[in-house]
DNA sequence: TTGTGTTTTATTGCCTCC
DNA sequence: GGAGGCAATAAAACACAA
């Protein structure tokens, strides 16, 4: 040992090393913990009192390993996480105790644990949102395909009548052109529909009409409910984690809050 | 066995809240 | 100012193909 005075926190058998006067460790509890740099010649975190008292086994351990948590410990935490995935001060030093582990250890794999969640729904939240984009394209074509049959069907209808119209000399002349006029208003609409379906220049990024990139640091990658028609088309939404530990919040739960089924690409003239 | 990618545990620095 | 949260990161442990 190079420097400082090594000993146990007493409430714990699953020992950390402190070093008393250590000035490059972090803070627990108002003392030092030696940091990796320092403690990777040493033993493994989770050694044993008897152990750490044991010379040879001072000895022989170096350097320093990280032990994992057992399974019993790791299903213990999931249980807990389950029904409340933070961390009240009280219920830290139960787990702990319960667990034989250090209070830190437990906010820690808290942290983490919830870091992992949080990724996993960021990868949920993407796969629904991308299915909700599919949906919308294919129901966006098949609309636009009905929009050009009709259009065409229109055209012919028109030309039809056109000759009667010209033998009879009854009424006006028919205009296919203002027929394609009538039309119109609604292949606008469509032009709209396609605006908001796309999604960035490079088909990377989330922008909306200010050019304004709506990825944030907060829980909702959507966070002002901006895109109400690229979810509408997504039936039954559900952000659980598989393993059921959510706490029921989505990453952008506004938006999938809402009922927002609006048809797109309706047109009706007359 | 070994190289490599992934997961887990832990640290650090910064931020926010009380 | 201290406690606790998060993001980024390091490093050990683990999984697995070659």
């Amino acid at each position: 040992m190079e420097s400082g005075r090594i000993f146990f926190e007493p409430s714990c058998q699953n020992n950390m090393l402190f070093v008393s006067n250590a000035h490059s460790g972090f803070r627990v509890g108002g003392r030092t913990v030696i940091n990796m740099e320092e403690s990777s010649k040493r033993r493994p975190f989770f050694s044993t009192a008897e152990e750490l008292y044991d010379d040879d086994y001072f000895d022989e351990q170096l350097p320093e390993k990280k032990r994992r948590l057992t399974p019993e410990q790791v299903h213990m935490l999931e249980k807990s996480f389950e029904t409340e995935n933070k961390l009240e001060p009280e219920r830290k030093t139960q787990l702990a105790k319960k667990l034989n582990l250090q209070p830190r250890q437990v906010a820690v794999w808290f942290q983490n644990r919830r870091a992992r969640w949080k990724t996993k729904q960021l990868e949920r939240d993407y796969d629904q949102l991308k299915s909700s984009y599919d949906s919308l394209l294919s129901n966006y074509d098949s609309i636009l395909k009905e929009n050009d049959k009709l259009k065409s069907e229109l055209l012919s209808l028109t030309e039809k009548m056109q000759p009667e119209e010209t033998a009879g000399e009854r009424g006006q002349k028919p205009d296919p052109a203002a027929a394609v006029d009538a039309v119109q208003p609604c292949l606008e609409l469509t032009v709209k529909v396609e605006d908001r379906l796309s999604i960035g220049s490079d088909g990377s990024a989330v922008v909306d009409d200010d050019g304004r990139q709506l990825l944030d640091s907060g829980d909702s990658y959507f966070p002002d409910n901006d895109y109400p028609d690229c979810m509408a088309a997504v039936d039954g939404i559900n952000s659980e984690e598989d393993d059921g530990s959510d706490d029921g919040r989505s990453y952008f739960p506004d938006v999938f809050a809402e009922e927002q089924q609006e048809p797109i690409g309706w047109c009706i003239w007359s």
